[in-house]
RNA sequence: GCCCAAGUGGCGGAAUGGUAGACGCAGGGGAUUCAAAAUCCCCCGGUAGCAAUACCGUGCGAGUUCGAGUCUCGCCUUGGGCACCA
């Protein structure tokens, strides 16, 4: 008998996969192809486990379709362009370059060893200039069909650094490394036309019946259609060029509650008026401050600027509204003017508050009490289902829903010639112009002479230049090297010939793995696509990633496919390129942060509390990994200190937790210096694992002590997979032991003698129910029932006591049912137990319909629904004779007294159910 | 603020509208051992009870149903997304 180790036996099957070329994925017409594809990591610099989760995943899918006798593409490469590098650049020298390819191998070289059954031929990163010289012909072929155009949008714009901010670098409005107020500004950049396909993108929905509803229902909701009505205000006395204020609503039938008209500070109107009086300039100014985000703009308070400008209602030309320009009106969307309703609008009601505007209702609920929004009551928004009662219609019965009131609304209006209904989407399109080095330049050149020109097809890749005359570019000076390179924005027009500079921007990574599906088909090819290999590999049948993409990524995704579709880079089958998706949930982990100090502590006595040195302090946060920290409990509450400090303060080993409780309060009192950093730190509640608050759990010590089938078990068993999963250290090793199990039972039944050969049948029966419910598993996701079901075989298995020969059947089904999970020791398992080649290219055990059922069924018997007895009877016993005997048991008869049953359901091999 | 989810023992979780808690972890008891590791066996939601058993129990409050963890409505809490994190 041998032992269990996986050190030994790992590599070694993965080296047989190898020889044999189990994961290899060529086109062939024997057998139906099947792709799976795990969305690609960010090479961030080690792998993590919600990486690992991932990944395996997608690797029992593949290995599982293999068995069925599939030809399989499963895929890896890296989504290798980011801001991650050029800040690791810029905190610590060195080339986003060399960062990113340094990871890349380090990530390979911690993948490799778990044993993903990935065709490593295909691998690329976007990165790599072959990769991006493609998509840079894609961006060519979409500029020429009219996908690509250039207008102005906002940035948030940091003018200490004088740089554009990404949105996570603006931290409560203000720039994360300079601290200063951010505004938004206004730049030229480019757009893809994704608006255009809003119906089309939002139709196409209902036919992803393998998509989860709700990655449908917030694409949907994000795409946003809605019907409104557009229509003007006539200006009274408006300055020159402005008669009317145009405006869209998607609640026409409100009109008669409007009490004023309101413009964002980006509106024509305004910025007229911004030009001529300072006042107005100064609130524009000051509105355009805080970040560009949705969320900002919500949050923050709602502020407006009369203009003394006045409109005329279009239903009554006596009624005049005055115009203030607002902060929460985005330009974007609609016409950047609307008009306030205080009584059916939340935010509305708080701008007339605070500014003494009318509040008017139009609709009261349909009965009951109710307090009217003008008479101090909250304002009143129902669903637009909702029936409520009119009290200032135009053309509806009083008593009517808001949707019927809308509809008739724009009838009226537009049969009046007020205005018009008009379809609107809330989907914008998508900017891909980013002012930073490390992306995929964006290939066109300006010319003086001919405008923007498109780069020559034959002129690409346009690289990014490694350095800077000579120099290593310098990352720690704020703004994009590109812009300030000496040489490499000088260009000859493509046109014309001149002297011309390129672009700076370079492409949103987004744009980078909108695409990337589709090259893996065809990885080396001199055009973005082979058609040949699109066409025989696309779709992907099944695509697996992170919840948090269920929106951006896969729309754009969506959308890129279909544009690639009009240039000719992929079939028409492919404009939805994912067959099926899953979604899992995220590996989360508890954060742990503590402060450093940016100002030094005054001192200040209080006379109670003696000297108080925190006053004065400033700080900023600094987060830590779980491997760095000693993480306690003192009374309930999760504590934690930097672990080093504790090693030096107790070096005979960590004391109790009452012990670190005091160090903890003594540290926390400290006076530090500017740049010290605080020892005893706080614990926040698990969130998605995420670079920046170093979170994340590393894998490599499970494998490296366990074995990768540990950790693959590990993170397949307990939670299931589209739940998000707290990570705990606890349980790997349960796993280990679970596995070294099965190498003890296999191989004790691989060497043992013939036994007593009792209950055959019953193991076998139990064999196949098992190779139906892994099977159910592995085909819905549930990969977590799946094992439970795996283990109770495990125990069935060691405990029987049939003979030899069924055991090894047994045995051998219980290695293939492991073997996408545990393919390593699969394979050992399936050596033992003489199976024929490697478990790997083993096709998948089919259960024996005869063996699933029993002859007899175990019936609950409930009284008013709840659980009194239960019955042994044949499975095919009819209703009538059922019912007899559920009535006479003895707890039936106790409990009924003598007295009839009202009723008794019956439901064959269920349950029967005694209604008194 | 808006959109989308999730909430079940000490913990991770199982359960086509039909016996709530499968399977695993932690914990307790025992066997084996000179001892330990490893392994094997048993117990394990709460309250009451020697026990049989009874009552309560799937975030909270209603509802539909013979029957609700599962369906509907309202709330609470947590997580994700909000267009320049990827």
């Amino acid at each position: 008998m041998s032992r269990y180790s996986a050190a030994e036996i790992e590599p070694k099957w993965q080296k047989a996969w190898d020889e044999a070329q189990v994961f290899r994925a060529e086109r062939s017409k024997d057998k139906p192809k099947y792709y799976v594809l795990e969305m690609f990591p960010y090479p961030s610099g080690r792998i993590h486990i919600g990486h690992v989760r991932n990944y395996t995943m997608g690797d029992v899918i593949a290995r599982y379709k293999i068995a069925t006798g599939h030809n399989v593409l499963h895929p890896m490469g890296f989504d290798a362009f980011g801001m991650p590098a050029e800040n690791a650049a810029m905190a610590s020298g060195g080339h986003p370059k060399d960062w990113t390819y340094n990871n890349i191998d380090t990530m390979v070289g911690q993948m490799k060893p778990l044993g993903f059954g990935l065709d490593w031929s295909r691998m690329f990163a976007t990165c790599d200039p072959e990769y991006y010289g493609q998509q840079q012909a894609l961006f060519l072929d979409f500029l020429e069909k009219g996908l690509v155009y250039r207008k102005n949008a906002v940035v948030n714009w940091d003018p200490v650094d004088m740089t554009v901010l990404a949105n996570e670098q603006v931290i409560d409005g203000k720039g994360w490394r300079s601290g200063a107020e951010v505004e938004r500004r206004e730049l030229t950049q480019w757009f893809f036309r994704i608006s255009d396909y809003s119906e089309e993108l939002l139709d196409a929905l209902d036919s992803l019946d393998n998509w989860p509803a709700k990655v449908k229902l917030m694409q949907a909701n994000w795409i946003g259609k809605s019907r409104g009505l557009q229509f003007s205000f006539g200006l009274v006395d408006g300055p020159e060029g402005h008669d009317r204020v145009e405006v869209y609503t998607t609640r026409p039938d409100t009109l008669m509650g409007a009490s004023f008209i309101g413009i964002s500070p980006d509106h024509p109107l305004a910025k007229l008026l911004e030009r001529e009086n300072p006042e107005v300039a100064e609130f524009c100014k000051m509105a355009r401050q805080g970040g560009t985000t949705e969320e900002a703009l919500e949050k923050a308070e709602k502020l407006g600027f009369d203009t003394g400008l006045k409109c005329r209602h279009p239903f009554d030309t006596a009624w005049e509204l005055p115009v203030y320009i607002a902060n929460f009106i985005l330009m974007d969307y609609g016409t950047g003017a609307i008009f306030g309703v205080p009584a059916h609008d939340q935010r509305d009601f708080d701008f007339a508050t605070k500014y003494g505007l009318p509040v008017i209702s139009t609709f009261v609920p349909a009965s009951g009490d109710h307090t009217l929004p003008e008479d101090g009551g909250a304002a009143f928004v129902p669903p637009k289902t909702e029936t409520v009662r009119w009290t200032k219609p135009f053309n509806w019965d009083e008593m009517a829903t808001g949707e019927q009131a809308i509809n008739a609304a724009i009838e009226f209006c537009e049969k009046n010639g007020v205005g018009q209904g008009v379809t609107k989407f809330r989907l914008r399109d998508w900017g891909l112009s980013r002012q930073r080095y490390w992306g995929c330049p964006i290939p066109v050149v300006h010319c003086d002479a001919c405008g923007v020109v498109p780069e020559k097809k034959e002129n690409l890749p346009i690289e990014l230049p490694y350095d800077e005359g000579g120099k290593p570019i310098d990352f720690s000076i704020p703004g994009n090297p590109l812009d300030r390179h000496p040489t490499w924005r000088d260009a000859p027009c493509p046109a014309c010939g001149k002297p011309a500079r390129r672009e700076t921007d370079t492409m949103d990574t987004f744009v980078d793995s909108s695409w990337y599906f589709a090259r893996f088909t065809a990885p080396h090819a001199d055009t973005p696509t082979d058609m040949a290999e699109a066409e025989y590999w696309m779709n992907v049948d099944q695509y697996i990633g992170g919840i948090e993409h269920a929106i951006l990524h896969l729309l754009y995704s969506r959308f890129f496919a279909r544009a690639m579709h009009i240039c000719g880079h992929l079939p028409e089958k492919s404009k939805e390129p994912f067959d099926a998706l899953f979604t899992q949930g995220m590996v989360t982990h508890e954060m742990y942060a503590g402060a450093v100090t940016t100002k030094e502590a005054g001192t200040r006595y209080d006379k109670d509390e003696g000297e108080v040195i925190a006053a004065g302090r400033e700080t900023r946060s600094k987060y830590y990994y779980p491997e760095e920290v000693v993480r306690f409990e003192f009374n309930g509450k999760p504590k934690a200190l930097i672990a080093k400090a504790v090693e030096k303060a107790f070096p005979e080993g960590k004391p109790d937790n009452a012990t670190l409780n005091e160090f903890w309060e003594t540290e926390r009192r400290k006076k530090r210096k500017v740049g010290e950093e605080d020892i005893s730190l706080d614990v926040f509640p698990s969130a998605k694992m995420s670079k920046s608050k170093n979170n994340v759990v590393d894998p490599v010590q499970i494998i490296d002590q366990y074995g990768a089938d540990t950790a693959r078990w590990f993170v397949l068993s307990d939670s299931p997979p589209e739940r998000d999963v707290e990570w705990t250290a606890a349980g790997a090793e349960a796993a280990a032991k679970h596995l070294a199990r099965v190498h003890r039972i296999v191989s004790d039944i691989a060497t043992g003698q013939d036994g007593p050969q009792a209950g055959d049948e019953q193991l076998l029966r139990e064999m196949h129910k098992t190779i139906q419910d892994v099977t159910n598993g592995v085909d819905s996701f549930g990969f977590n029932a799946a094992i439970a079901k795996l283990y109770a075989f495990t125990n069935t298995l060691a405990k029987s006591k049939a003979g030899t020969e069924a055991k090894k059947q047994a045995a051998r089904a219980l290695a293939q049912l492991m073997a996408p999970m545990t393919p390593h020791l699969a394979e050992e398992c399936w050596q033992m137990l003489g199976g024929e080649g490697l478990i790997a290219q083993a096709p998948w055990p089919v259960a024996d319909e005869h063996m699933l059922v029993d002859d007899t069924v175990t019936l609950p018997i409930q009284i008013n629904g709840k659980r009194r007895a239960e019955i042994e009877v044949p499975k095919d016993m009819d209703k009538a004779e059922v019912e007899k005997i559920a009535l006479a048991q003895d707890a039936v008869i106790r409990v009924l007294d003598g007295a009839q049953p009202k009723k008794v359901i019956v439901v064959p091999g269920r349950i029967v159910n005694v209604v008194i």
